[in-house]
DNA sequence: ATTTATAATTATTGATGCAAAATATTTTAA
DNA sequence: TTAAAATATTTTGCATCAATAATTATAAAT
């Protein structure tokens, strides 16, 4: 007999993640401090990966370090979202610009099929929320993922996780839901067409739209 | 007596700054095996601290964790090259119609300063091509400066760090020196005229004839 | 009573040690 | 001679331990 293990991660990968959680769920809040000790215990862990993931979890931004003071989780001011929404609708509305360029027929038909998905979650009474979400964030994945920067995937990456600390979700501002449909179909619209700068102008948009919804 | 310590770093950031200049002085090759033991014995100091600093440049996209294989230089292809510049092209371009749009007269006024630095720097001969080259990032960070996004500092930061894995530095070729002036000339103006999309384009050219040279 | 200095406690930072896993080497068998 | 298996070595990953810096508490003095 074997032991299966398809994704082996090392163990400072794990506490990354799970703090990662933790600290999206407010469970560890913004501004507080991260007790080392008491955390490793609560994992049954020794320090030493932990600082390791603490390390990781600052490069990232979701924690600052502070000089012979621990670490902090990292608090978002309404400047810094405004900030770091403005930079993913600049990458992600080039992606939607490179895609239009560059995509296959075979890759713009697979992005039609999530938006076929989302639209189809839409239909249905009543809305499977958790299920919009994960499409709405599919749609965007692949979109990169065509877009073929493995570099911006992981700007954005980090982005969306700063991101992830406002406790504001744009999505679930009543009339939100159908307005994002609609900028979506705009997109998928422009990417068909192979229009660059009305796809560009697409994104951005949806964007600027979802910042407004969300302050 | 007290010790002065204005900036007191930890010493997993020295060893990470020390690494870091290790590696784009191609002293640690790209795509080589970084030894724990004996870079930890060299600098006298133990694994941990020099784990942690692993952790941060593996963050930074300059070594790559291999799962119970330890740490390796990043190799950078000729796309990833391609890839990282199209994004500062993109960031660096968005902060200039940024600064073109909300710029107050006396930080233009800062930038041109270092601007005619430059101009005065290229007329001396021989060329400092070392003062160059500062004079010339001393611009592009005031402009980020003005543009006044923190999130966007970093993550230009880190790119041009991926970039400097690479050997090819572009202001070397013969007649790009000139070019390049021309070019800062041009975004210059439009900024100076608080036209956006001019020197968004200005600042895009800019680049894209970089990356012609570098290639 | 307030401020300063000193002592004690607490927490971070760095070093050392050990076990598990991967790689390299040697031995054995076909 | 070559291939496979067993052994030895190397190296990562995690835990424990020690020391250094910082904060709080306490005491003394003005």
């Amino acid at each position: 007999m074997t032991t299966l293990s398809l994704a082996p991660k090392a163990l400072y990968q794990e506490v990354a993640e799970s703090l990662r959680q933790r600290i999206f769920n407010r469970e560890l809040e913004p501004g507080s401090w991260i007790d080392e000790v008491s955390i490793a215990q609560n994992y049954g862990i020794s320090r030493t990966p932990l600082r390791e993931a603490l390390k990781v979890l600052a490069a990232e931004g979701l924690v600052t370090m502070k000089i012979r003071r621990g670490a902090y989780v990292t608090e978002v001011s309404d400047k810094d979202l405004h900030d770091v929404y403005h930079l993913l609708a600049l990458l992600e509305s080039d992606a939607a610009s490179v895609v239009a360029k560059n995509a296959s027929v075979e890759q713009l038909n697979n992005l039609e099929r999530i938006h076929n998905e989302l639209n189809q979650c839409y239909q249905q009474t009543p809305v499977n929320t958790e299920r919009f979400f994960q499409l709405n964030e599919q749609f965007h994945l692949e979109l990169l993922k065509i877009a073929n920067n493995k570099w911006r995937d992981q700007l954005v990456a980090d982005l969306r996780k700063v991101m992830k600390l406002n406790r504001h979700h744009s999505l679930l501002k009543a009339g939100r839901l159908e307005q994002s449909l609609k900028e979506h179909d705009a997109l998928m619209k422009a990417l068909l067409d192979k229009a660059p700068e009305l796809a560009r102008a697409a994104m951005q948009t949806h964007f600027m739209n979802g910042l407004q919804a969300a302050t």
